[in-house]
DNA sequence: AAAAGATGGTTTCATATGTAACTAATATTG
DNA sequence: CAATATTAGTTACATATGAAACCATCTTTT
């Protein structure tokens, strides 16, 4: 069995806080594939995309809130997505610093793609997992983000 | 109680490796600021340390294996420690393209006043959990890890 | 033992990312 | 209603990062 690290010391393979860093990098780049290679996004854009088309005329803030992006990433991925025709951006009649935007069609073919590729990977690696344990992971998940970040809940 | 998404689209607040991304980001950032605010490490030096004092006389290659850092990442980060007088590099004697790493004094200094930082951090965030909690939160990272990443094993 | 290939590690270059400064518009205060 | 502060979003600049080229050494093949 494996020895337990000197007292005063840590194994960087038992910590936390690295184990899932690297299981999360592991996944994030098995799925970015699909979007990347496929439809060159970036994951920030694969991200801002996803929250648009669930929430038709979102502002650039409220995407930034929905997926911990700042406002600089948000800028930059919906600029990159409106450059491929996939985002457009209407001006909000209320508030002229708003804008209000929505996938194209072109916008939304592309998000019709991945979202089942998308789904079935994520489908294959939770397969390892039974419904017990998914529903399990997803409590533990939960309680661990309300310590992380207990200021701004993260989902 | 929150709807489900609409067939053929996808709620990235449930998407598994969003939510995974999301939270091993916030606590990478919280251990971060450990290392960084207070002796200027980067996450990736930090590792490097971590292993090294680990495995005194590692090799770069080495480091990069058991960190899953790449080998530009991991030569930069050493350059870096050796830069602050925490990593000494000495010649190997049976492969002169090695060289064998050790943490000097300085170095052990610094890595003996991060740990207990890093894991009482850590027994912060697991403290939400239960003993069988934590230990079950383990198992089924590991599950994942293996469909993520068969080809290698990520810890 | 020379040639070809593989390995350990660094450097270069192009791109990604974060911080701070900035612009434009709205909200608040006196 | 003018002055000030706040908010939405972009731009500029400096740093971080990754891919590929590179150098030196070691290993394998013939």
């Amino acid at each position: 069995m494996p020895d337990s690290p000197a007292p005063g010391s840590l194994r960087l393979s038992t910590f936390l806080p690295f184990r899932l860093s690297v299981l999360s990098n592991a996944i994030s780049q098995r799925i970015a594939e699909l979007y990347d290679r496929e439809f060159g996004l970036s994951i920030w854009q694969w991200r801002a995309m996803a929250v648009t088309a669930d929430t038709p005329g979102i502002s650039a803030t409220e995407i930034g809130q929905r997926t911990q992006m700042d406002k600089v990433a948000v800028s930059r991925a919906v600029a990159g997505l409106i450059e491929m025709g996939y985002l457009e951006r209407r001006p909000s009649t209320d508030d002229a610093r708003r804008s209000l935007l929505f996938l194209t069609k072109a916008g939304r073919d592309v998000y019709e793609l991945i979202v089942p590729l998308a789904l079935s990977e994520e489908a294959r690696l939770v397969s390892a997992l039974s419904e017990r344990e998914q529903a399990e992971l997803a409590r533990l998940m939960g309680k661990l983000a309300g310590v992380a970040s207990p200021e701004r809940d993260l989902w």
